[in-house]
RNA sequence: GGUCCUGUAGUACAACGGAUAGUAUAAGGGUCUCCGAAGCCCUGGAUUCCAGUUCGAUUCUGGACGGGACCA
């Protein structure tokens, strides 16, 4: 059991002992000490002297007291400052749990809890590459994924991809009016790149037509119905619901260039899916839906035949679930694939990882599920994540300010080999284990600045930095992991002897010692805080902080050359601990970390 | 018009209602005859404003002013 859970059990069995009159203390604090004081972990006593009617000092010195003779092998002694009442915990305490843990390679895990997840991400449009925002979104939903089953559930990552609708048919019109055959074969450009240059193209063209228009004396609005480019694109998207062999025959085609594209942008990134499903097949999903919640009396028809939920009570709107020509609205569509989802998963838990643009639509198609009465209704959980922005402001696509999410992997890793070279620690690599760590350092750190900020604000990525290798970076840790090892490696004396450290009156653990002990011991709340909050940024803040523990302690005292072979024993385990933390929660994260840079 | 999110050093990010608000960057200084200096150590700067709740507010409530998103 962890420290803080075993000090607050401890404590109130002692509080319900001493005051009978005070059982209830429900809110019972038990922080880490301010590093100006003395002590480990404090326990603030404000909270409950009202209840109990004495003073904080009489308080804190009667509980002082009490805890440390009832279990002198947890507490060696305390004060009490204010309210506050710290506690030193024996160094004994702290290596007995070195010992336990040094050899557990599954520290901080949890064994199969019975849970299922299910988590959608990526879900992409496949009508352009991928870009920052994406990359945010792919990220975060792996690692959400990877955190949850660390925390002992199954998981199931899931992708929907937005193969059709209007946006897919301006690169396909595109293509047919300017591509004279081209393909990302014939032309060596990847097959999301060569997609999305002729939904550019479109684009272009489209403005131009408008102009054109304008020109002749037409209004605005009328100007970008009528354009022709416009007009085709529409009547495409009629003729592939027609389901019109050529169209469709060309959308497959398409598609399936995009697709190879993505693969390769996946597969360096290492995201990967379960289960994907097309928007293609789900998009007439929903529609029995409908006709079930009529009847239920959930829904209400209007006179034009379009289909509405009334939401007023629930302090949001009115919401259109069909259209008055019978087509499904996007919200119908996601409850029919929610549906399917719980059909084929039956998971406990359904998380949606979607920018907070959608907090609204999520927020109703929640509402709807529970409306209609629907297994699957409670369990949906919309991950929303705040808009990459950069330095210049929002990214737009129209406007050609999007950073390309190849092209920033690319850079890291060019970055990457440019300032290992300037190391010149590399000998002896071959040519492969060079570009392996080139790509484990730059798309590492390009994760490593995505995922340190907490999910749900908005961040500003600002190339220049993403690229920096120092300070609060997945290089640093990186680094310290590769330093580790060496130490690991030189030390041909075996880390063994299990009972060397149960010496404590003899060596005391040194502030630096205990200090990279406490946050190792920290590892496995942090685990279930970064699945409960569902918050990456939580783990790489506590790797960070890990290899900086580390990166001191390591300054100032020597592994090899010890003071004594208990102490050696203590640093080697200590060493060795922290490599597989930091290996395991970089891991949760994405990032690999090398034995050598 | 309505709903929701958000405001912390020059910049980027932290802080279950708890002690003197942390960390990184950027300035400057120190540190490799000794396990890896992509490191370590030292030195300055911030809670938008106004009320309220509380022993105690960056945190909770209301308002003002900024920033952002969504709904028709």
């Amino acid at each position: 059991m962890d420290i803080i859970s075993q000090i607050r059990i401890v404590t109130l069995q002692a509080l319900s002992e001493l005051y009978p009159s005070g059982r209830d203390i429900q809110d019972l604090q038990v922080n880490e000490t301010k590093p100006e004081f003395e002590g480990d972990y404090t326990i603030v006593l404000f909270s409950f002297v009202k209840s109990l009617k004495k003073s904080p000092e009489l308080l804190g010195n009667e509980l002082g007291q009490a805890l440390v003779s009832r279990h002198p092998t947890l507490f060696t002694s305390f004060n009490v400052i204010k309210g506050f009442l710290n506690l030193v915990v024996s160094d004994a305490w702290w290596t007995r749990f070195l010992q336990e843990q040094y050899a557990n390679t599954a520290f901080g895990r949890k064994g199969n809890n019975g849970q299922r997840v299910m988590v959608e991400y990526s879900s992409p449009n496949t009508n352009k590459p991928l870009h920052m925002g994406h990359l945010r979104n792919n990220f975060l939903g792996w690692s959400v994924a990877e955190i949850y089953k660390a925390n002992g559930y199954k998981t199931v990552k899931t992708c929907i991809a937005n193969d059709r609708g209007i946006h897919i048919c301006k690169s396909m019109i595109a293509w047919q009016l300017f591509a004279g055959g081209a393909t990302p074969a014939s032309t060596g450009v990847k097959g999301d790149h060569f997609v999305g240059d002729y939904y550019v193209l479109f684009g272009n063209e489209y403005k131009k037509q408008v102009a054109a228009l304008l020109a002749e004396g037409m209004s605005k609005e009328v100007a970008e119905k009528e354009a022709p480019i416009m007009k085709a694109a529409q009547q495409m998207l009629v003729d592939w619901e027609a389901g019109k062999p050529a169209v469709i025959a060309l959308w497959r085609e398409m598609n399936s260039w995009v697709y190879a594209g993505f693969a390769e942008t996946y597969k360096r990134i290492g995201s990967d899916f379960d289960k994907v499903y097309y928007e293609s097949d789900t998009y007439l999903l929903g529609k029995d839906l409908v006709e079930d919640g009529l009847k239920k009396g959930v829904f209400f028809k209007k006179e034009d035949g379009s289909v509405w939920i009334d939401l007023t009570p629930d302090g949001l709107d009115e919401k259109i679930v069909q259209r008055k020509d019978g087509t499904a609205v996007y919200m119908t569509q996601d409850i029919g694939l929610a549906v399917n989802k719980y059909k084929e998963f039956k998971p406990d838990t359904s998380i949606y990882v979607v920018g907070d643009e959608q907090n609204y639509h999520f927020k109703v198609l929640k509402l709807i599920c529970q409306k209609l009465g629907l297994p699957s209704a409670d369990g949906i959980y919309h991950l929303s994540y705040g808009m990459v922005e950069l330095p210049t402001g929002r990214m737009k696509t129209r406007e050609g300010t999007v950073v390309d999410a190849d092209d920033m992997l690319d850079e890291m890793i060019k970055e990457a080999e440019k300032k290992t070279r300037e190391q010149g620690k590399t000998e002896g690599y071959t040519t492969e284990e060079l570009t392996d760590l080139y790509e484990m350092i730059g798309v590492g750190g390009l994760k490593f600045f995505l995922l340190r900020v907490d999910p749900k604000k908005r961040m500003l990525f600002n190339p220049e930095e993403s690229i920096d290798l120092h300070g609060y970076t997945a290089t640093f840790i990186q680094y310290t992991h590769a330093r580790i090892q060496s130490v690991l490696r030189k030390e041909p004396s075996k880390i063994e002897d299990p009972n060397s450290l149960e010496n404590p009156e003899q060596d005391l653990l040194l502030p630096l010692e205990k200090s990279l002990i406490l946050e190792l011991e920290k590892y496995p709340v942090t685990l279930e805080q970064a699945g409960s909050e569902m918050n990456p940024s939580v783990i790489a803040g506590y790797a960070f902080n890990l290899a900086k523990k580390f990166n001191s302690f390591y300054s100032v005292h020597s592994i090899a050359s010890a003071e004594t072979p208990a102490k050696k024993q203590l640093r080697l385990k200590l060493a060795q601990l922290t490599g597989m933390v930091i290996r395991s929660s970089m891991g949760l994260l994405g990032i690999r970390v090398p034995e050598r840079m």
